[in-house]
DNA sequence: ATACCGATGGACT
DNA sequence: GTCCATCGGTATA
């Protein structure tokens, strides 16, 4: 039996990321959610990390985007329509769910993927959940040790049963940009983030 | 009805 | 490092 995780929270709205944090471009938000607490709440307890590793998907213009020119407004992408700092889960290879945090403003469907955080609370939980030691260093990942499915899409970011609260910022020069991951379309675009110092991220 | 394609992860060398 | 099964969403018929 292990001592309680001391940094388990309950909600509390003094922390979390008012919807202004995210009413800007997907470029501009996915490196300023960097540092930031990422927490999950279900009857089964809070887990919580923080963010990492993110990239963006800065709507219609960019190809490799859910809500590409090509493929225009879906019932999969719809979610990504919604307003600046809801979230938008979609299922990948059929069988992993990746978590975004839609940005911009209503109407424009930009989103960034969160693709790793590093445990932070609720540990016990996420390995229960995974059945591994690799918990959070990958959007799959991430999406299975907190429990994250399609029935979060929409969802506000700032109230259980998921939201997010300010976290240690990032320094500018921890802040590593490289090339997205996993895409065949606009893979050259560096819009891709993830904190140097951190043993968490996914890929270097 | 059904074919196709992944914003990946896990097994393996 | 390499290989490939995975199955939900979408488009097409």
């Amino acid at each position: 039996m292990r001592p309680p995780d001391t940094r388990t929270r309950e909600f509390s709205s003094s922390r979390v990321l008012p919807p202004e944090f995210f009413s800007r471009p997907a470029v501009e938000l996915a490196p300023e959610l960097l540092g930031v607490l990422l927490v999950r709440q279900t009857d089964s307890g809070i887990t919580s990390g923080r963010i990492v590793e993110t990239e963006a998907y800065p709507g219609p213009e960019d190809p490799a985007s859910h809500a590409a020119l090509r493929i225009g407004r879906t019932r999969r992408n719809d979610p990504l329509f919604g307003p600046p700092g809801t979230a938008y889960v979609h299922c990948n290879y059929g069988v992993h769910w990746c978590f975004n945090v839609v940005a911009a403003r209503s109407g424009k469907p930009e989103g960034v993927l969160v693709r790793a955080v590093e445990p932070v609370a609720g540990i016990d939980l996420m390995r229960e959940r995974r059945g591994r030691e690799e918990l959070t260093n990958g959007p799959g990942r991430l999406g299975q040790a907190f429990a994250l499915g399609p029935d979060l899409n929409g969802h506000p970011l700032d109230r259980p049963p998921i939201w997010l609260e300010e976290g240690d910022p990032v320094p500018t020069h921890d802040r590593v940009s490289t090339t997205r991951i996993g895409i065949r379309r606009a893979a050259e675009r560096p819009w891709r983030w993830y904190d140097g110092r951190s043993k968490w991220v996914s890929r270097r």
